[in-house]
DNA sequence: ATATGTGCAAACTGTTTGCACACGA
DNA sequence: TCGTGTGCAAACAGTTTGCACATAT
């Protein structure tokens, strides 16, 4: 578990450089100003391999991208409807997990999502209607 | 919002007839049995109009297949990576929309996933590897 | 008649995969 | 040399969408 390969240690890199949740052609984009010859394809495997180790999260928001974390502890993910900005909310102590372990369910990963408007765009009145 | 569809209808009632989280092509067939004639298309109109009104949940778990949930209360999804079952875990308070509340975000709609291995799986020692 | 919804099928798009080649041990 | 990883591009699959028709008011 050490041995990565210039690429996947660049995508590691770039995922790390960064406290959004990007999606594998954001990666995909930062990582080719290091290395301009790197496929989408060698991106989207690493990420997948790195996802299947835990040493990153998939965060699927339901934009249809998959959206990757390089901060694997267990955290509050503010997805603003409106401006699509993913936001993090660190927590205290995983309340949640511990329930499911209660359940019987034994807790690996934990992905939290709330769906809404964040701070800024409500201050901005640019409240969506209904939808 | 009452005027819905002899197809909106089956579609709303498929989904609530089940405790489970189906896919969109799990409904199609489901309503099928009523409206052979209904199309693939029409399910995914209606459940991203029903999603969209939040009369229905869509809940991403990263399998690459979107999966819908009549229950709109906020509540533990447990995602078991060994059987690919979602199981359901009822939240007495939602202490995180609370949170994010309290951090100025205006919560709408929450999605809460736990992988892991749920109790049947780990009872038959189905336990898959580091994976 | 008009507006809304449907069935059908083609199109779209993010992701995956096969294959030949490159690189490190 | 051998195994693993890469670049490329074609393939894949779930979802969306355009269009003509059906249905209800």
């Amino acid at each position: 578990m050490k041995n990565y390969s210039r690429q996947r240690e660049a995508i590691l890199q770039a995922l790390r450089s960064t406290d959004t949740h990007p999606t594998a052609n954001w990666i995909y984009n930062k990582v080719r100003e290091q290395i301009p010859s790197i496929s989408l394809g060698t991106v989207y495997r690493n990420l997948s391999a790195l996802a299947a180790t835990g040493e990153i999260l998939a965060i699927d928001v339901g934009d249809g991208f998959e959206h990757y974390d390089g901060d694997i502890s267990p955290h509050l993910h503010l997805s603003c409807r409106c401006c699509g900005n993913i936001e993090d909310l660190v927590l205290e102590s995983d309340a949640f997990s511990q329930l499911a372990s209660e359940h019987g369910f034994s807790p690996e990963t934990s992905i939290y999502v709330i769906y809404g408007i964040c701070k800024k765009c409500k201050k901005q009145n640019l409240n969506i209607g209904g939808n």
